[in-house]
DNA sequence: ATGAATGTTAGCTA
DNA sequence: ATAGCTAACATTCA
């Protein structure tokens, strides 16, 4: 469910549990969670959490570095030791904190497409990562190149799938790229080498603006994503073409288009984007 | 009831 | 380097 937007919802919730002290930790029974040892992590506490593009790193006070990622259906919850009455039903546990103060803290994944593991250092995945579309410093020259590619040839790519490649822009997913290249009045399936540097600016303000406008509508729940205290988003409510299949566009009334690209669903108006 | 859909990513193949 | 496909999995919808 999570895109970068609602991964900072989800960080900036999960702040609130800085400084407890752990008391236990529970993993799930699942081979995901097979090689993490409660022990590490009793007795201390989380000191921050940072985020890049959709994973989160936290930082435990005794060193333990935590990648932690949301997957499809990924979610935290922290729950008041007065709302907890030991038998709330959760779906699909994977990691239980309880803290000192009676506090609890869970996260729930029933995809198991979530990650909750030890690092060391930072994975590739993460140092590998594009310009990040919720960061103040977005690099536009970084995404160019990026989009352009190293190699000799020009990308082949179409728009649409290039924007899902973390590696080129970090934070947009599949949501929200059919906003942005809406809000650009881009085709998905443009190629990304026929995109003027222009165009490709233009299209990074919209991911941009997207993002910003998804992270302070508290992000988009379609089916699963809330927040750390169990507030579903809003943004779904402002989609002009994702979901929207069938109906009129905003701007100009054609029909909103729904298509198959890279085995996954994109929508846009057939009329304004091109 | 069976198959297809769902917000992600890593790994394999060419 | 690049592009495309598949698997990891549970649930909901047609």
């Amino acid at each position: 469910m999570p895109e970068g937007p609602e991964v900072e919802v989800v960080r900036r919730g999960l702040l609130a549990a800085k400084g407890k002290k752990i008391e236990t930790v529970e993993f799930a029974n699942h081979k995901k969670y097979h090689n993490l040892n409660p022990d590490g992590f009793v007795g201390s506490s989380i000191r921050e959490i940072e985020r890049f593009g959709k994973y989160m790193i936290w930082f435990f006070h005794n060193g333990i570095m935590v990648l932690n990622h949301l997957g499809m259906t990924g979610i935290w919850k922290l729950i008041s030791k007065e709302k907890w009455n030991g038998k709330l039903s959760l779906r699909h546990p994977k990691v239980i904190f309880k803290f000192v103060d009676g506090d609890w803290l869970v996260f729930e994944d029933t995809r198991i497409f979530g990650k909750f593991e030890i690092i060391n250092e930072l994975p590739k995945a993460i140092t590998k990562l594009g310009p990040d579309i919720l960061k103040e410093d977005f690099d536009y020259t970084e995404f160019l190149k990026r989009v352009r590619g190293n190699g000799r040839r020009p990308r082949k790519q179409e728009i649409g799938n290039l924007l899902l490649d973390q590696t080129v822009v970090a934070g947009c997913g599949n949501i929200y790229k059919s906003e942005s290249l809406f809000l650009a009045k881009i085709n998905p399936f443009k190629k990304a080498h026929q995109l003027e540097d222009e165009d490709l600016i233009n299209l990074a303000n919209c991911l941009i603006s997207v993002a910003k406008d998804a992270l302070e509508n508290g992000g988009s729940t379609l089916r699963d994503f809330s927040s750390v205290e169990g507030y579903s988003g809003l943004m779904q409510n402002e989609f002009k073409v994702y979901g929207r299949e069938g109906e009129p566009c905003e701007a100009c009334g054609t029909e909103i288009e729904k298509r198959k690209q890279g085995g996954r669903s994109t929508f846009f108006c057939p009329n304004c984007q091109y």
